[in-house]
DNA sequence: CGAATTTGACCCGCGC
DNA sequence: GCGCGGGTCAAATTCG
């Protein structure tokens, strides 16, 4: 038994020594490999890079032929607008500006130039807050426009670049021994000018609050006069010191109507989700706040329009009660279900199918298209696109066939919405706000 | 146990 | 100056 072993053992030293012996050789022959893989995979490396480095230039390439094409479009638009007694100089410069517009805020123009250097300092400051998203490519989550707003206004309504309290949402702070109050923002100076627009958007909705995607932390309820639903206050809680608020309340009229009212803009980077609304509420608060879209002043052709106060989704308060201009968002006439949570963004919106090719294809028929949602679904342009999950998405298919009925009229609709837009320059910044918000969401 | 919500108290602006 | 109403705070409570 012990020979067995033994030799067993011997032979295993036998086996051990020619494994040695060919171990170099192995080894070799490894080394090789390896080193002969490492070759092939730096070379798969580069092979991968040149590709991805083709993608980009393909991507560069359609962004560019879609950015010429939506000029292209937009430009004939533009002359029509413009008055038969400018001077062709003044055309320029108006399409110039027109264009800045236009641009979704991804690049200063010329015109902007002067601008930039007086915003420099705010913009340094602001781009600290969006580092982390768009700063690579100047694409702003808020309205970055030119035209028909101040300076001032626009940096009001802009994102506050302060860290610290803002005017807006100046507080009280209790000292808690005496009982006395100070104000956070005594050390700033007071602005008592400052325009607090606030954007309502009313939608039907079952659940206590519509979920646009941001973070919201209840701060406050009270029931307020002559409505005996209570009204609910909630503060961004996605960073601490977002001066966004919003009022959730329920309609008194039609308790299915649930009316919540944004104010403020916010100052940090949002989840996708949330930059639809958030652009949406920005830039009608910046609509408001340049006074362009008081009735008064939109085109005339939109009066003329049957049955435009009604089903027209967006239009200004003059409550005398109401201290700050509001300006709302209508929802209501847009077909949901009770099981449907209005403005439920879905995350993958922006990468969605039918999403961006509706939307940033930009065609004409397209575009008139999109417009005209305002008559039959009286959702803003890009609503439609963003619920498209299913129930919705079948109430929308059933009303296509109405369409055909309204075809002529929505026909009007849609010219007289493309003059507004291509006529004012704010509606023309709602919906830069809307696309930029969504290629905005493409490019993170 | 920490975060979120509730709720009564308080502040402030406005009209009388 | 007083009262009212909208808005906010913060301690208490609830929830996950």
């Amino acid at each position: 038994m012990e020979k067995k072993i033994d030799n067993s053992i011997s032979g295993a030293s036998v086996a051990r020594e020619g494994y040695n012996h060919d171990e170099e050789d192995i080894r070799k022959t490894l080394k090789d490999d390896e080193f002969k893989s490492a070759i092939a995979e730096v070379n798969e490396v580069k092979l991968e890079n040149a590709r991805l480095k083709m993608l980009l230039q393909q991507i560069e390439k359609d962004y560019n032929s879609l950015q010429t094409r939506f000029f292209n479009i937009c430009q004939p638009e533009l002359k029509k607008s413009a008055s038969p007694t400018c001077t062709p100089e003044n055309i320029a410069d108006e399409e110039e500006s027109e264009l800045v517009s236009l641009r979704l805020g991804r690049s200063p123009s010329p015109n902007e130039s002067k601008k930039v250097d007086k915003k420099r300092s705010y913009d340094e400051t602001r781009e600290k807050y969006h580092s982390c998203d768009q700063s690579n490519d100047g694409l702003k989550l808020g309205l970055d426009y030119s035209s028909g707003i101040s300076e001032s206004d626009l940096i009001k309504t802009s994102i506050d670049p302060s860290p610290g309290p803002t005017s807006e949402a100046v507080k009280t702070m209790r000292t808690g021994d005496n009982g006395s109050v100070k104000r956070a923002g005594d050390d700033e100076v007071s602005q008592p000018n400052v325009k607090r627009a606030r954007v309502s958007v009313r939608t039907k909705c079952d659940y206590p609050t519509i979920n646009d995607g941001c973070q919201w932390r209840k701060y406050g309820q009270k029931i307020s006069r002559g409505n005996p639903c209570p009204r609910s206050y909630y503060r961004c809680s996605v960073a601490p010191l977002c001066p966004v608020r919003k009022q959730v309340q329920r309609c008194l009229e039609d308790m299915s109507v649930l009316i919540t009212t944004y104010e403020g803009t916010h100052n940090h980077s949002l989840p996708i989700e949330a930059t639809a609304m958030a652009s949406t509420t920005s830039a009608a608060a910046s609509m408001l706040l340049s006074g362009s879209s008081s009735s008064s002043q939109w085109p005339k052709d939109f009066k003329n329009l049957p049955n435009i106060s009604k089903t027209m989704p967006l239009y200004l308060s003059n409550s005398s009660s109401n201290p700050f201009p509001t300006i709302t968002l209508d929802f209501t006439t847009f077909p949901t279900t009770s099981s449907f949570t209005s403005f439920n963004f879905p995350s993958n919106f922006q990468s969605g199918s039918g999403f961006l090719s509706n939307s940033l294809s930009f065609s004409s028929p397209e575009l008139a298209t999109i417009l005209g949602n305002y008559d039959s679904t009286s959702t803003l342009p890009y609503h439609k696109n963003l619920i498209n999950n299913g129930s919705s998405q079948k109430q929308f298919d059933t009303s296509s066939s109405n369409k055909l009925k309204e075809d002529s009229s929505q026909q009007a609709l849609t010219e007289t919405l493309t003059k507004a837009i291509t006529s004012d320059p704010s509606f023309q910044s709602v919906l830069a706000a809307a696309i930029s918000s969504m290629v905005g969401a493409t490019k993170t």
